[in-house]
DNA sequence: TTTTTTTACGCAATCGTTCCCGGCAACGAT
DNA sequence: ATCGTTGCCGGGAACGATTGCGTAAAAAAA
């Protein structure tokens, strides 16, 4: 069934040289005669010879492949994360192994067990909506294991991270339904253990102190599956609109939650953004073709992956053991369309 | 750097045996008492032992882990599929190495090449847009590879294939599109080249022919990049509206082009479904969202990503090299909403 | 011419694992 | 007492590549 590599061995046997010869041909090392280099070198590359990476592996104990854990592949924001991750990988010989968690924390184990247990270089991690237990990525960090975290990550950990301004994000997006005059802002988010949940929070939270606006806890709602099935963001988007004061805008923290919001909201016959203002983070790229066009604070995905697989492989091929890590911070990009800019400003006005 | 991972050496040494007698009492070999059995099982399980995969793969001589091509990731599409290839590759002990193509051979062949030079176990491909030559998969076929194809196909070479009934799928759209009174209808394509373009038009021709309409081969307009640029999509489109006899309808006949047809479409302030319709292929999770919702030829993108990588497995791990080769052909899922349904019937009632 | 140095190559160990081959006890059978 | 058997285990050669060390022959120095 296995189609027959060609080894250093044919080579030699074929030459009528050693294989410590001929190995050293290939690597152009100064102490074999031009003449044999040629001649090795032609045939080598006429029998169509590649080296054994299997056997590199082995030798060299690397493996020149590194893992990585998202919740999702098929969600915009990752497979563009995904893109710029394998591009960089590639560009340096490396290899990418992805796998999901699909939002579970118990899955996310089972993997960085196997990606371990595969023996990969090093690791590039968005960690799942469940994850509170950081034991075994700090043992793993501890043992040598390079890891660089992006989009979710986690504080406990010295290591690399990329993020994005995601106080910033939450604050100016929520700045935006302010100034639109909505005056409920209720917030849909994943679970609160999140660092991208306590980070985009946090800048809705300061965006409405500094407009004067209080809001009761009873306006964030929490959806432990981040928004996996629709049932959960139904749930979230319903207890809201049953509140005593009725938001009249919903910011949503993630990709999925902002779509979701708004499947729930039409299927609620609810006019968007007229009874009710939506802005959310997302990357899915027909945005604007729905309707109404949403307003999103967008990520720079494809360079979040490249930033942290460059910063990985930094780490893997570092001569000595990396002690200073460097947290970088990526500008979110708002983009403000339709779902957010009332129509009607008459409520506005009023006030 | 790297952490020491614990071998069956450490266990031998540990333990005063030898490494053979290690090697069978892990695995369970007869000729190893129970006692002894026990020891070691008992012994590796405290020091945390697992296998080093890169030696058994130098052993065995495969790696377990098999190659996906594909065009790009970040397409709603693709990401199903490998969502799917994922999840049996993985149930099986086997890993994934994804690549994308972005439509253009010349990188088709260079991530196939270096995915052989990997040595991986199988390839599950989707072939670029490009792609004319096949002679680099024929001759790795020929070699022993076991690859199979998904999606866009080559039919030249017999290994296992799974598509959907794309000839069926744009009949019914076209035909969809021709009860609701369209009657100069276009089509947007990929290159001719592509399996999938072939049995898509042939389908939409039927189904033109099947209602007595003729329409002239400047009415289908081929996109060298599949859609990758929204530039090219534009030149199509615009091409068809400055026909002489402009047409009334749509169909598209790529995920790409479906929303990149309605994004030149909005821009050119036509409104759709009364101005011209609007039929295509798409994965894409918030089609119904869009304004009008999209109607759409859906692929069972995850099965069939299923479906692919457990014939790839069957053939990897067949005893027998295998000669009977199968192509599976799935259903696709038309679900038509508001793009392909007129609001005023004036034109259809009068006819 | 003899000694030293250089050139150019081979031997063998190594990485972690498997597996063929052999060997040494103990035991039952003759 | 001797011969086969069986049970249990170790030695060592692979798998494909790299590399430190040894060394023959050739070249240079004495």
């Amino acid at each position: 069934m296995k189609f027959e590599a060609v080894t250093i061995k044919d080579i030699a046997k074929a030459l009528g040289l050693s294989t410590s010869t001929v190995s050293r041909a290939l690597r152009d090392s100064y102490e074999i005669s031009p003449e044999t280099k040629k001649l090795v070198l032609e045939y080598a590359e006429k029998i169509n010879y590649h080296p054994n990476p299997i056997a590199l592996s082995l030798k060299e104990r690397r493996t020149r492949s590194i893992g990585v854990i998202v919740s999702e592949i098929a969600n915009s924001f990752f497979s563009q994360a995904i893109d710029g991750i394998e591009s960089i990988a590639y560009s340096k010989g490396y290899n990418v192994i992805i796998t999901q968690s699909r939002e579970s924390a118990e899955r996310e184990a089972i993997n960085l067990n196997y990606l371990t247990s595969r023996s990969i270089d090093g690791l590039v991690v968005s960690v799942s909506a469940e994850t509170n237990d950081f034991s075994t990525f700090r043992e793993l960090h501890q043992r040598g294991m390079p890891i660089v975290f992006f989009d979710r990550i986690v504080n406990e950990i010295d290591t690399h991270k990329v993020i994005v301004d995601n106080y910033k994000g939450a604050y100016d997006a929520t700045t935006a339904l302010i100034r639109e005059g909505y005056e409920h802002i209720a917030a849909i988010t994943s679970t609160a253990i999140l660092s991208i949940t306590r980070e985009r929070l946090a800048g809705y939270r300061a965006a409405l102190a500094d407009h004067d606006i209080t809001i009761g806890e009873e306006s964030i709602r929490y959806c432990p599956h981040g928004g996996q099935s629709l049932q959960e963001v139904q749930e979230a988007v319903t207890g809201l609109l049953s509140l005593p004061v009725r938001p009249d805008a919903i910011l949503a923290l993630s990709d999925k939650l902002t779509t979701g919001s708004l499947r729930v909201l039409k299927e609620k016959n609810l006019r968007v953004p007229d009874d009710i203002g939506l802005f959310g983070f997302s990357n899915s790229d027909t945005t604007e073709l729905i309707a109404p066009a949403l307003s999103i604070i967008k990520q720079p995905a494809l360079e979040m992956g490249e930033i942290a697989t460059t910063l990985l492989l930094q780490l893997i091929e570092s001569k000595h053991p990396v002690t200073e890590f460097e947290t970088r911070v990526l500008a979110p990009q708002l983009i403000i369309r339709e779902s957010s800019v009332r129509k009607e400003r008459s409520k506005a006005l009023a006030s």
